[in-house]
DNA sequence: CACTGTGAATGCATTCACAGCG
DNA sequence: CGCTGTGAATGCATTCACAGTG
């Protein structure tokens, strides 16, 4: 099942993607076999074109007049998305609050996110055991990382210590990492980072409040 | 100081204003009085013809041959996002693991962000005061939001029930929104709506695992 | 005939590159 | 000279619009 990718897929799109999947496990739920562009964009808020188009990256999965065979397409996402069969190995740095918080969220696991390895500064922390995971002190993340073949880290922890966390990850061979700290991390140009600012969604909120701008277009379709 | 805006502002540049103003305040901690687009640009990962294009969309704050004064520019983009002097008053619907997290996170309150009203639809959890907050329950949302003038209003419930309390929140005159649940909200235009969306996060850097594709350029500067 | 798939057109964001100023 | 502020150029994402097809 290689699917390899024809075109660099838009970065936007390959979010959509995984909305998609989602939605069109939804559907296969409630019974539907079939759906077009138009309904599945309406079910998401987004455009019939866009999903067309999003689509058209990845394949063809489309018969004309009739739209998109549900389970098709589902598993067809699936597998490009490397949700299939696979299961995703994450770490936790940072047992804190929020992280304790995602350890119990069970969408991860859903969609085939196990955490493997929580770690935390807290000597306190240390043994005890989180949603089934045994929490490890933090100066053995690399070193575990890599002895799990972790493939995400997460990281809550404090600002200050960001940096020379995320570090440990990236020696541990960790090539994806999800950022919830306020803080911008520097990592080799082979790793990803996505950034969860809480506090700065807030702010972008509160600026358009604040000009009363509402700037956002009425729903499509 | 209405600092009107001359031209709508980017959405991509509102983000990273409030970036920016974090980031002036470290750098004023630090002793630092002057600071040119280029370093900014670096300490937060960005270029500096893009600091310079985001500010000259709200003004004229730097001196040329020197760069910008640190708590000049601080005090303007902070008037400008709305997070000086004022406070802005939220609302937490679902008051489980994430959202307790969230109504402990002092970053939140440091901005000036201040939980005024939680709710939950368990009844266990009614009357229980969580971080100085005490939670009411579900149905008395949009009565409460409206008597608390709640500006923002975060959703951390159940993606069933997603819907029917943001429509609570929009009753009750919220008009910025951010919603944790994986589903898609539909909302009026005059409300600003945000999804943070933790799995769809994780899949996306799933695709690129596996696709091997880095497709991030190395940090500029 | 209702729908997909996609060139072409548009719109938005980023980057270039430099004139202008302190 | 060093750095800002900004037109112009580029690059990316979205939308249009329709030919093609089961």
């Amino acid at each position: 099942m290689t699917s390899s990718l024809r075109r660099p897929i838009p970065e936007a799109s390959v979010e959509r993607l995984s909305l998609y999947a989602r939605e069109l496990g939804r559907l296969d739920r409630q019974g539907i076999g079939f759906i077009s562009s138009k309904r599945l964009g309406e079910a998401l808020g987004l455009t019939d074109a866009k999903v067309r188009r999003d689509l058209s990256y990845v394949g063809q999965f489309g018969k004309r007049g009739r739209g998109y065979e549900v389970l098709t397409l589902q598993g067809a996402l699936s597998r490009i998305l490397g949700i299939e069969g696979r299961a995703w190995s994450v770490a936790l740095a940072g047992v804190g609050n929020l992280g304790s918080a995602l350890l119990a969220y069970r969408g991860f696991q859903e969609r085939g996110f196990v955490f493997r390895v929580a770690v935390d500064a807290d000597q306190k922390k240390v043994g005890q055991v989180v949603q089934g995971v045994r929490i490890a002190p933090s100066r053995r993340l690399s070193e575990l990382a890599r002895q799990h073949e972790v493939h995400i880290g997460i990281l809550t922890v404090p600002s200050e210590v960001a940096q020379e966390v995320c570090d440990q990850l990236v020696a541990g061979g960790v090539r994806a990492i999800v950022n919830f700290a306020p803080a911008h991390l520097e990592v080799p140009p082979s790793v990803r980072l996505r950034n969860m600012d809480l506090a700065i969604e807030l702010e972008a909120l509160a600026f358009y409040l604040g000009t009363g701008r509402p700037s956002r277009r009425p729903a499509p379709g």
